[in-house]
DNA sequence: CACGAACCGTACCGTACGGTACCGAATGAG
DNA sequence: CTCATTCGGTACCGTACGGTACGGTTCGTG
């Protein structure tokens, strides 16, 4: 391989990397230093900086790693029923809302965007490729096996994606990152999944399969 | 006044804080330090810490400062028609994607999301209260009009403002805080802004008015 | 047992930044 | 003219962190 850097990282770094973003989630970046990752994890520094460089590299790691984390699951390949599209485009909001929310990716993305506006912008190119990349990808074959079943109809799948992004998502993502409190969020996301896959399905359902057709207006 | 406390800052302020606004729109947070906004500014720090206190007190007065340049501009209360009803939601989204993609929101966003995972977490609460608020009433009191003439249909407001929202920027805002480049992000802005009044209006629209009636599945 | 590699713990260094103190210039009042 | 206040410029201090070097220990190998 070219790049086989990243195939893995070896269990005590993993160990290590994992100790990092608990470190992470409780204190933020101030307190992601490279002394307490070292005394939290039981390792020297000098085994850090051989390992990952420096910090930006440490950083860089921790965002490899948790990526790496993700589950990608196909769904199956076959037909489906209105029943079963509806349940797997409610149980994908219902897993990028839990995504979303967890400590851990607010952590990182909090650390990412914290850092994007310098002239680095290397963490937020990660996050981008790494996190966004495989559940959008996730999300795009749901809809194409919706629409390949007659069941949805749509020309851009990109826009189809968006649209039920934001329909599930919204501003809750960016009030999270600012600040508010997970248990809120998650409580106002609950009662969300179900309007969004509903709304979505009103917006892109295919004509007589889920209510009477639709006319576009001027 | 209980609160009489910012209700202007003094022109030699705003001035500083203007410098400080731009200080951190190139460079990041790393780039804002009290000697280079003192610098930059032509001021000394010993004035900076006796007007805003401390860092932390600089990046609240320059969310505050910023925050105070939103115009809240209340549409027309008259009754609407269609065509009215959407141009202005089109002029809300527009406007709306404007001010998310604009640099020094993007910047102060940043910073704000940068710390919120500290103990601190004062500049997301400050961002959410002093920035979401204004905009989010002023779409509120649009959607009203629009519901009052008989133009809309739902029950709940906030939830019918946040699809809008969902609609209109979807993950864009994430996006351009971790680094996409803005000409990217307003460019997809540009093609969605239509389509998200669009599908608000199908969603939202009172029935008759728009299309014929929507059957809500159980 | 002998040797070497990996690694932990710690001590150390340079730097950069937040915050404070001091001094001189300008401005306005009497 | 003189005094007082405000503010800019600079020098200074303490600290905290990134990065490096070194001694001691463990563990695998011949």
């Amino acid at each position: 391989m070219s790049k086989p850097e990243q195939d893995q990282f070896s269990p005590r770094q993993s160990a290590v990397l994992e100790e990092a973003l608990s470190l992470l989630v409780e204190g933020g970046e101030k307190a992601l230093t490279t002394a307490g990752v070292a005394r939290a994890a039981n390792c020297s520094k000098e085994s850090l900086y051989k390992w990952f460089g420096d910090r930006d590299g440490l950083l860089a790691a921790m965002i490899a790693y948790q990526a790496s984390k993700v589950r990608t699951y196909e769904p199956a390949g076959g037909k489906l029923t209105r029943e079963e599209l509806r349940a797997h485009l409610l149980t994908f909001v219902r897993d990028l809302v839990d995504v979303l929310s967890g400590e851990v990716s607010l952590a990182l993305n909090r650390l990412s965007i914290g850092q994007a506006g310098a002239g680095g912008g290397k963490l937020g190119r990660l996050m981008l490729e790494r996190g966004r990349g495989p559940i959008g990808k996730r999300a795009m074959t749901l809809l194409d096996a919706g629409r390949r079943s007659g069941l949805l109809d749509f020309s851009d799948g990109g826009e189809a994606y968006q649209t039920l992004y934001g329909l599930a998502v919204s501003d809750l993502h960016v009030r999270m990152l600012l600040g508010v409190s997970p248990e809120t969020a998650r409580k106002e996301f609950g009662s969300r999944a179900d309007r969004a896959v509903d709304a979505f399905l009103r917006l892109y359902g295919a004509a007589n399969k889920w209510e009477e057709p639709r006319i576009r207006h001027a």
